[in-house]
DNA sequence: AGGGAGACTCTAACATCGCTAGGGACTGCC
DNA sequence: GGCAGTCCCTAGCGATGTTAGAGTCTCCCT
């Protein structure tokens, strides 16, 4: 019989010691990281595993149940900061941060975090954590889930793009092969475009632009709690 | 030889008027709209158009370039607002608004965004316009490209994340889904998780959640305009 | 009129993929 | 001794993205 897991994909497991489970997603992500997404099989895995692959599938349902464990090994290298007397904002702007910084580690992984919810074991934890700094700093449930949501969305949102401009640690020749076409864009038909071009692709980081969005959405919060 | 198509993927084609690329993107974007991304394939495609699978080659590269102008088709279906003299805060979350609902409305479509850079010739229009905006409204080049990246970032995250919660015009089985699961939830693990778990899951429209959020990020450019 | 160059489609096939069926070996408990 | 469970295997099915290469049709140039 195979083995069991609860009904939601990437949920909790009862007893919490399985072996083989946190090895396969680390390999798993170990091959992602290493050679992108694309290169990417259950029959590769099994050989990195020194397996053959349908034993994979005594461990795991599948492929996509594969990667949500996987979603949430990337999550768990979340750092948390224990309880400290800092503003709400600026504890949630260093977990937005931290987030980010987790995910551009991992880009081939992160393509797969849009289309899914985040909900394994270390998801949730970082769930929990974002939704309680709020409610100690005072929001209501609404407005504590609506945050959660937020920066949640916004974050994976924006690293997800990022790494399509090829903004990851690696890669600065895709974001030079943008450059190159933008430029040789006809000025009279994308006229703003091409007189910004440099400027979009230009900055090799893009903390700068990520903090201002997220200061934003923090700042909205606080004004509707006022409300 | 096979057909020509510009360096950048996505990217502008010389003599507009092509007529079976338009045709073929359109055909997959129906067959996405209707059964889903994993039910998609080059040969039901080839189906669907009366034809075999390796005839697609002649016009398109690789099914990696037909989603990315697939993507395009969608971004088209955007509409802009002829030029008005609402404050640019208001025009922008009005494209913000609409981008939104057309994603959600191409739910499998979506799913293929994060990781591709949308600039097409609709999603360069797209991009010139809301670049436009923010210019004619005194934004230097730099806070300019800073504000559509922002909005780009912010949106196909938001809709991508809204999607994968089961938040579609379909499918509120998954919604159910998940509610389910976050009920059951053990509360002394995930106490604030389980507290909040009707309002995460409750609200059948994230709308005014997006809004929220988008006008966070609009003040904050503002902000940053002024110092 | 003839010929050649595309444009567009086809058949055939390759390598790979996710996954299932079914069975063997080992362990520990009644 | 046997039963149940755990974990891996071999074999193979059906489907996928893509290439090779040849066929047909149209149109233009001489």
């Amino acid at each position: 019989m195979a083995r069991q897991d609860p009904g939601f994909p990437g949920g909790i497991e009862e007893t919490e010691p399985r072996l083989d489970r946190a090895q396969i997603a680390q390999a798993a992500l170990d091959l992602l990281d290493e050679h992108g997404f694309d290169a990417f099989s259950m029959r590769k895995l099994a050989v990195a595993l020194d397996i053959k692959s349908p034993s994979l599938y005594w461990h795991v349902r599948s492929k996509d149940e594969l990667f949500d464990l996987l979603i949430d090994v990337v999550l768990g290298k979340c750092r948390l900061p224990a309880e400290d007397d800092r503003p709400w904002t600026e504890r949630l702007a260093g977990i937005g941060l931290e987030l980010r910084q987790v995910l551009l580690a991992h880009p081939a992984a992160t393509r797969l975090l849009p289309g899914r919810v985040p909900f394994g074991p270390n998801g949730l934890r970082l769930a929990d954590h974002i939704i309680g700094v709020l409610r100690q700093a005072g929001f209501d449930n609404r407005l504590s889930s609506y945050g959660y949501l937020l920066l949640l969305f916004y974050v994976t949102g924006f690293a997800g793009q990022e790494i399509a401009f090829g903004k990851g640690p690696d890669n600065p020749a895709r974001l030079a092969q943008i450059t190159r076409f933008l430029r040789e864009l006809p000025a009279d038909r994308y006229p703003h475009v091409t007189a910004v071009a440099d400027e979009l692709t230009g900055a090799p980081v893009l903390t700068r632009r990520f903090e201002l969005g997220l200061a934003g959405i923090l700042n909205e919060l606080d004004h509707e709690r006022r409300k």
